[in-house]
DNA sequence: CTGAAAGCGCTTACAG
DNA sequence: CTGAAAGCGCTTACAG
């Protein structure tokens, strides 16, 4: 009773199991009265095709891997799906690891890829990932697409968000509102979305001819109680900001939090604007303002470019920049201003 | 410069593959002396041992399937984590899979997981899941756990949260803030997860000896726009409800969002309660009171029995009941209900 | 404690 | 268009 082979259905087919592979792989080599008995056999017996016994003889599976560092967070289980559904597409099959921001964890899935014998993989690398980790990879010549953050000095494929333009954007827009003094909320300068989001701050501020006190930009860890303890602080300044732009939406929501908690209105009496977009911005209160990142279409792109450097055998490094576009709702308290004739904003 | 295989190590090391073999997989019949000297072929070669081999040989691989209805839904994203966390521990490896609700392309991914080996298989299934499809794996003796939603007629073993008496409970708690007028809202019958929290509702109010209109359930896609649209249907009824049980979270967020575009707002007008407490649902305007279903623990109690099945060889089916605990907060009126003497929710 | 041999289920030239 | 043969990288009795 245990699974039928290909040699059981070249038997009750009365062919050669090399007749049987040629069927099983669509080959256009077999008459097609030859393949109809073979059908038909694989049919009757219910033979499933053995895949593994098939990469192991071709020296090249079709799985693939996918390891993201926070599927919590609905920003990267975004990015999850459009990499899953983007494979869809494919015969291609993807194992999934979350690493928790754990290197270590990580070192070990990379491990464990290679080991099932992924054939590239695209990986959101943990806080604290270095080019070094990568070589596991990239040294038995595993393809690698890095999605949402880089790793310094490792010269791998990536998939990003525009965090510095999206970054500035915001601020622009928080500008053209009559803001004049501001802070970048949360995250740590070891990631690599907080150095480009907080350049983009900076970016338009010094077009603006705005000075970056550099103490405007204030770390902290990019959860809720990041963004709590980041506007306290930004709070207790001697000249405390208007606006806040906030590392993520996550961050943006502690900030709003804790402006309630102070008896302040996030839009009203601070401008709240946080990144990425996640769905739930929408239904905050007040909704949140925030710069959109395309985290399925990033996912998307992502399994796209790792398929096609699996293909070419010699996949060539190649970045691609999706863009981050401002969603205006009322955080910001674009709203507001519009209806008392702008300006009023500080 | 393919890939090292245990024959290159034998040789290295000046052993036969077999005792190579036997290293690798942690025998300890192998003297310390010929141990070491594998170890230092395998440092020195950069060997990775090929897994997918192994399998063949021994007809029994280590992967597993993860088939999820929903990954975009934190609360099953949440599902998804826990059952990979729980699986770390264990050699095993997920696959996964994102059905989006399609059944079809959960039938192709239940080929495609057995034509890859997965020696087990944990699915949230889509709605509209049948027992004919399971058999697809069972009939191969593959064991198989459902997670959050059951399979009406189908024999196979299940972790699913207490609904029914989660559903029960919020009624409960309801009652006794002096509502008498109530309304389900949201879902279709053909989930498992409505006829079970509809069931515990309809138990609290006969139990209270309160009558059921059967028009105070009304079905209604389980997302944001079912909940807008049922709450306008029981708001439209001659004796309009004062409090609302919902599906899901999500379908409460529809419900406030509902409530507020009428002026009306949840927790002082209308009692509203979710399901679930997505991690979101604290971070609303009123914060949500709903039913709290430890997603993560559930997907670690499946992930673990289905190991426990794979290693038993002969599974039998079980089924694991996890606690449904209400939540507390703004969205129900409690708080308000306190400070006015209670009473006066409807 | 270690080695020689067979075999897991496929694919792939190579003949015919 | 079809078949016989070798081999992918392992494991597993079986000897010794």
């Amino acid at each position: 009773m245990s699974r039928a082979t290909i040699i059981d259905i070249a038997e009750r087919a009365g062919v050669s199991k090399s007749t049987v592979s040629l069927v099983v792989s669509g080959s256009p080599l077999v008459k097609p009265q030859t393949r109809a008995r073979v059908e038909a056999a694989i049919e009757e017996l219910g033979y499933v095709y053995n895949r593994g016994a098939a990469s192991l003889r071709k020296s090249r599976s079709n799985i693939v891997g996918m390891v993201i560092n926070d599927l919590l967070n609905p920003f990267f289980a975004e990015l999850a799906v459009g990499i899953e559904r983007a494979l869809q597409g494919s015969d291609h099959i993807p194992f999934i690891a979350n690493t928790s921001e754990n290197p270590a964890r990580q070192a070990q899935v990379f491990r464990s890829m290679r080991e099932h014998g992924a054939t590239g993989i695209i990986v959101c690398p943990a806080v604290g990932t270095d080019a070094e980790a990568l070589r596991e990879m990239t040294s038995a010549r595993i393809p690698v697409v890095l999605a949402m953050r880089r790793v310094p000095g490792a010269n791998v494929s990536a998939v990003v968000p525009d965090n510095r333009a999206g970054g500035a954007r915001a601020v622009e827009h928080l500008l053209r509102l009559g803001h004049r003094r501001f802070a970048f909320l949360g995250g740590f300068s070891r990631m690599s979305a907080f150095r480009e989001r907080s350049q983009g701050f900076k970016d338009a501020l010094e077009r603006a001819n705005l000075v970056v006190g550099t103490a405007a930009v204030i770390e902290a860890p990019p959860t809720k109680a990041g963004g709590v303890a980041a506007l306290g602080q930004a709070l207790a300044r001697s000249e405390p900001p208007t606006a806040v732009l906030c590392f993520n939406d996550i961050v943006a929501i502690g900030a709003v939090h804790a402006l309630a908690q102070r008896g302040l209105k996030a839009g009203a009496d601070v401008a709240v604007v946080g990144f990425d977009n996640i769905a739930e911005a929408e239904h905050l209160a007040p909704a949140l303002t925030t710069v959109a990142v395309d985290s399925i279409g990033l996912g998307e792109r992502a399994a796209r470019m790792l398929l096609r450097q699996i293909e070419s055998g010699a996949p060539r490094v190649e970045t691609y920049i999706g863009e981050a576009r401002l969603v205006v709702r009322e955080s910001c308290g674009a709203s507001r201003v519009h209806t008392t004739a702008l300006g009023g904003a500080a």
